[in-house]
RNA sequence: CGGGACGUGGCGCAGCUCGGUAGCGCACUUGCUUCGGGAGCAAGGGGUCGCUGGUUCAAAUCCAGUCGUCCCGACCA
């Protein structure tokens, strides 16, 4: 492809609008465009390499058996009032009429479909068991998209669909499918790994969420780098290891220490020159079930998510400023979990009552408390682990030390047995002749997120760097003086002889100045590049460019130049696989 | 939905506090010179200042409303 009769609008400065590297590489790079909020075109660059993704993936849902379909987009209301989710899915559903005045929406997911084309057509476990999916758009009217492609209102996944005839055989085709997803995001180059999860909106017994490394992961993952233990931030199991409180505080009542000012543990164990984990903080919350107290060890963090669990409240947020003076007595900052006043509930965490003496805020200004005692100072109402894990906990598995990366969540497998099956009365005929409830998985990969993970992993400010196997094009061919008739039939040639041996190749004819043309191949990401200019005709050398090492290599013939091209197009496919 | 910020040629921004001629860089067009990492000179084109209403002799600027975009929280691939 000619570089000046493609289309890639290029930008040299960062869109306002992108907040993360991917974001705003993907779009100076010209590989997508917002339409609005949450809404994007896929320019030629973006589509191409969105076509190579998507065919990654076909790759392997075939081999594993999955039969690919396409379901409709739009979608009749009554499908989804069929299964109930009518009324789950909420506002992310978003509903119209056509002209009949008929509901309709755009398809958030395709259980229902999918159920409802199943049920229709299969009659007998002989067909079974049946693993459908298809590539497709989905449209969730989304609180707040955000970040490009990676939380965006409209967008593309694969969803496949398993159908068995009982239990077992799910548990079969969800290894299958689990096996494949593998497969997809090693050949990728991710490193990842797969969480369990909640499942959510799409209901069902079982699901793993597939999660991928990065900095810039919205989700946190707790990883034991020594027995490759992993799991969820808010699930992680870890093991207890208690702190000796300092000897010298053991007495048999509360001893209130000065503390001029110091309101945060961090303040006061400076201060006091004590361990922040000889602290116990005191954090007051409102919620349905009123004003309630947690507490923490001051090295530690509250987890709300946990505190929720723990004593099954719904709603819950941190006690306005004036809440806590009411209840504790004094300014925040000093608060404490005795003489609380209008509080309903004390829900310590389960380091609080493993050790003995504590130091907490004294519910007075400018003081805390020192040998604070549980059961003698204050009664905890629940006992409960409500506080994060962090970096450096131990494993209960091997007793190394933990740690919390952050994630993407780029796939999501679930065991959805018969949930669907049962409310739209999908049924299918056994060896007895009994009728029987289909027994499904389903199994997501957001594709254009992956595409976006892939640039935000694999990339640098100067450019993107996508997999060779992704990448829309593998070789530019840049052709420096565009004035010069030598060095253009010599790039016109060498771009004409690539292109005859099969490469996805890009040839930048522009007549730009150099620095214009490198720093856009740079940024638009391709793996190669051969440089034509006046060095080469005036040395006869031809130079080939590797992206991902910064080397350039020379060669005194086009042969080997080419050779050199098809080896690293060849072994960086085998790198992948 | 709650909290915050921003809307000015294609892109990035200044001007707004203190109302009075709409400006800068990049991009674009033409010509000449350049040509190995975002070239130089010269000449040009392009904006009802998001929209609506109000205040005023006069509004990009002040006020109200509205729409859009982005960021922070609860949801998700």
């Amino acid at each position: 492809m000619r570089y000046s009769k493609f289309f890639i609008p290029s930008l040299k400065e960062d869109p306002k609008e992108a907040a993360i590297k991917s974001h705003r590489l993907l779009l100076r790079a010209g590989y997508i465009r917002q339409i609005s909020g949450g809404i994007y075109a896929y320019l030629p660059l973006g589509f191409k390499a969105l076509k190579k993704l998507e065919n990654l993936i076909r790759e392997e849902m075939n081999s594993a058996g999955a039969i690919e379909i396409s379901m409709p987009f739009v979608q009749p209301l009554e499908l989804w009032r069929q299964s109930g989710r009518d009324e789950d899915y909420g506002r992310e559903l978003l509903r119209f009429k056509d002209r009949q005045d008929r509901d309709f929406c755009l398809a958030p997911t395709y259980e229902e479909a999918i159920t409802d084309l199943v049920k229709k057509n299969i009659r007998s476990y002989k067909e079974l068991p049946l693993i459908l999916y298809q590539v497709h758009l989905k449209f969730r009217d989304e609180i707040r998209p955000r970040y490009g492609l990676m939380r965006a209102k409209e967008f593309i996944m694969k969803d496949a669909y398993s159908f068995d005839i009982n239990e077992e055989g799910l548990d079969k085709s969800y290894k299958i499918m689990k096996n494949a997803y593998e497969r997809i995001f090693k050949r990728l180059g991710f490193e990842f790994r797969f969480i369990k999860a909640d499942s959510g909106e799409i209901g069902g017994s079982f699901s793993e969420e597939l999660m991928v490394f990065s900095e810039y992961g919205e989700d946190k993952v707790v990883v034991c780098s020594n027995c490759g233990y992993s799991a969820s931030f808010d699930d992680a199991e870890w093991a207890k290891e208690y702190h000796e409180s300092l000897g010298s505080c053991r007495q048999p009542r509360m001893t209130k220490l000065f503390t001029p000012d110091k309101k945060s543990v961090e303040d006061v164990s400076e201060y006091l020159k004590i361990d922040k984990a000889c602290f116990a903080k005191t954090i007051i919350y409102e919620s349905e079930k009123g004003f309630i107290a947690a507490m923490v060890r001051g090295d530690h963090e509250v987890n709300e998510h946990k505190l929720k669990k723990a004593t099954g409240i719904k709603d819950l947020t941190l006690a306005k400023e004036e809440d806590v003076e009411r209840i504790t007595g004094s300014p925040c900052g000093f608060a404490g979990p005795f003489r609380l006043h209008g509080i309903n509930l004390i829900i310590v965490d389960e380091e609080i009552t493993a050790q003995e003496y504590w130091i907490t805020g004294a519910n007075e200004k400018d003081a805390h408390m020192a040998n604070v005692k549980p059961d003698r100072d204050f009664t905890p109402d629940i006992v409960a682990k409500i506080r994060n894990i962090g970096d450096g906990d131990m494993c209960l598995r091997c007793a190394s030390r933990l740690s919390v990366k952050n994630t993407i969540e780029l796939g999501h497998i679930f065991k959805l047995g018969e949930k669907y099956s049962l409310t739209m009365d999908a049924k299918f005929l056994d060896e007895s002749g009994a009728s029987k409830n289909f027994v499904m998985g389903c199994y997501g990969i957001g594709v254009g997120r992956t595409l976006q993970a892939l640039v935000e992993i694999f990339s640098d400010e100067n450019g993107i760097n996508l997999p060779v196997c992704i990448s829309p094009f593998i070789v530019c061919v840049v052709s420096l003086n565009t004035g010069d008739e030598k060095i253009v039939s010599l790039a016109d040639r060498i771009y004409n002889d690539l292109l005859k041996a099969g490469n996805d190749v890009l040839y930048d004819d522009r007549k730009l100045s150099a620095g214009v043309k490198l720093k856009d191949v740079d940024l638009i990401g391709i793996p190669l590049k051969i440089i034509i200019g006046n060095k080469t005709i005036k040395d006869g050398k031809y130079e080939l460019a590797i992206k991902k090492t910064g080397k350039r290599e020379f060669y005194d013939n086009l042969d080997d130049l080419y050779n050199k091209v098809t080896t690293l197009v060849k072994t960086e496919f085998l790198n992948m696989i």
